[in-house]
Formats: C-alpha cells, sequence, structure tokens
DNA sequence: CCGGGAATTAGACAAAGTCCAATCTTTACC
DNA sequence: GGTAAAGATTGGACTTTGTCTAATTCCCGG
C-alpha cells in the first residue's frame, strides 16, 4: 500500500483539499505505512528528511483530512488521539500496556442489538475496542 | 439508587478505601446521581455544599476508586474523561452533538467473533461505542 | 492525648491541542 | 509568465486536563 507522489495529489484533489507541499509530507507519512499515529509522532516523521512542517500545520492538516473523511480519530487513550489512514468500518484492539492498537476487521466481529435511535438521530460510527494487558 | 452515609463508609471500606470527608463527599456525587461526569463536574458538585475539595483530592479519589474498581472510565471525548459508577459490563451511546452519554445494556448489544488473544494476554474490556448526532 | 502514617492541599508543572496575526504559497486569470 | 486575491503556514502565546511535590493536616491506635 504505497502511493506516488502523483497519486497522493490526485487523492487529495479528490477530496476537495490543495495539494501544499506540507500535506503532501502529512498524506505520505499516514498512507505509506499503514499504522496508527499520533499527532506527535506525524510531525516527527513529517520533518524527518527536511524540516518543513509545525506543529500547527500538523494540527491544522489532521483536522481538515478527518473531516473531507480521508482518515478517521481513533479515541482510546485520553492522552492522545490516533489518526488512522482506514476509514473503511473496522474495529481497534488496544493493549494498554504497550500502547499498540492494531485493526479488527469488520467481518470478524459481529454486534447485533444496536438501540434504535430518537427521531431526527443518525449513527455516525460505531465503535469497539477491545482492550488487552499480559496477564 | 440512593445510598446513605453509612452504606457508603461500608462500600468504600469493602474496597479497602478509608472513608474520609472528602472522598464520601466524592463517592456521594457519584453514586447519587446515575450520570457520567468528567473530572470538572464531579469538583464543581463536591464543592456546591461547602468548598472543602481540591482538584488534587479529586484526581487523586477517582484514580483510586478506578484502581480499586469502584468506578470505571469512559474514554469518548479526547478533551476528558467520564467517570461511570456503573462497572458491570454495558456500553454507551454517545451523542456527539451535546457531549450527552448514556448506557445501553449488556444484555441488549451482542458481539460475536471475538479474536483470538496472543499467550499471555487477556481482555481487559470490550468497549463500544455507538456515536450519534443530528441528521 | 500523643505520635506517626495516611490524606489533603496550593500551586508549579507538563503535554496535547488551539488560536492569532503576520508572512508566504497557490491558483486563476489575463 | 506575471500578478493579485484567496488560501495556507508559522512561531509563539495561550488553554485545558491532569500530574507532581513538599508542606500541612487529619485521624487512629495505644
Amino acid at each position: 500500500m504505497s502511493y506516488t507522489r502523483e497519486e497522493l495529489v490526485e487523492l487529495l484533489r479528490k477530496h476537495g483539499i490543495a495539494p501544499t507541499h506540507q500535506r503532501l509530507e502529512i498524506a505520505h507519512v499516514l498512507f505509506s505505512r499503514c499504522e496508527h499515529l499520533a499527532a506527535d509522532q506525524i510531525l516527527a516523521l513529517a520533518n524527518e528528511r527536511f524540516a518543513e512542517t509545525s506543529k500547527a500545520t500538523v494540527y491544522n492538516t489532521l483536522n481538515l483530512f478527518r473531516d473531507r473523511g480521508l482518515i478517521r480519530e481513533v479515541i482510546v487513550d485520553p492522552k492522545r488521539v490516533f489518526y488512522d489512514p482506514n476509514t473503511e468500518p473496522h474495529h481497534h484492539l488496544y493493549n494498554v500496556d504497550s500502547g499498540e492498537l492494531t485493526d479488527i476487521a469488520a467481518e470478524d466481529l459481529q454486534i447485533s442489538g444496536m438501540p434504535v435511535l430518537p427521531p431526527g438521530m443518525v449513527t455516525e460510527g460505531v465503535d469497539v475496542i477491545v482492550r488487552i494487558r499480559a496477564l
């Protein structure tokens, strides 16, 4: 799952996002590896080769990508938000000891008995977090 | 679901917690209403009648209660942790617009296909969060 | 009533994230 | 290509949630 510069430009344009240097660098960090990264890690990785991206831009960009549906926030740790380049429905396994976060495919885990919502309300998403730790 | 002072003292003692004024006040706030409250709300409510509980004590006490299994943390909003006086397995409905957090009974929502864990790992808990919003 | 361990406290501190006004890039258009 | 307006980026100040510390206070057993 690796993208060329051109493909990333295309991806951003398709979501109505102007492809600037910084945004491409951040998109590259997110989509080249398929891990769950926190903002501080993304900032560090984006500036690895050549520092040109500020903290403010990383936050602006992550919020923009999230709003435009390019990435998804995963809230498992109150200390930091993780960003997930996979926006397809799926769930998470969180290692409480190590902080490691891995995917559970949506097909593997079935949920039944979803509550009926009050009128005028829609489900935005269902997050399942399986918290594990060493015995 | 209301407790007398005596019952709260008993509850704390049963969990190996010395019943001080402040801890009883915080326990009262948590167990008298059955809502999900954040630390700042608990601080405000504890000091409503007569201010005698500091911010540090609220955090110390919530962490102590959590470690001793009296309450449970609910992580749905990266901005603040909610504390849930109900430690029985159950799930949550989170209104993204209003910040309102309500329970879903464990019986109502079935999950199947839980992943097999690596050896030496145990499941600490499974959190299901249904995020809803106005259409 | 006294001594000591436990609990509480104010306030300094830390980390994640937001905001702002100044500056720099992009883009659309000629 | 050149250019001006719209949009993006920036450092740094700021906010918020939560932690830490060292000093004080409380409370219980003897």
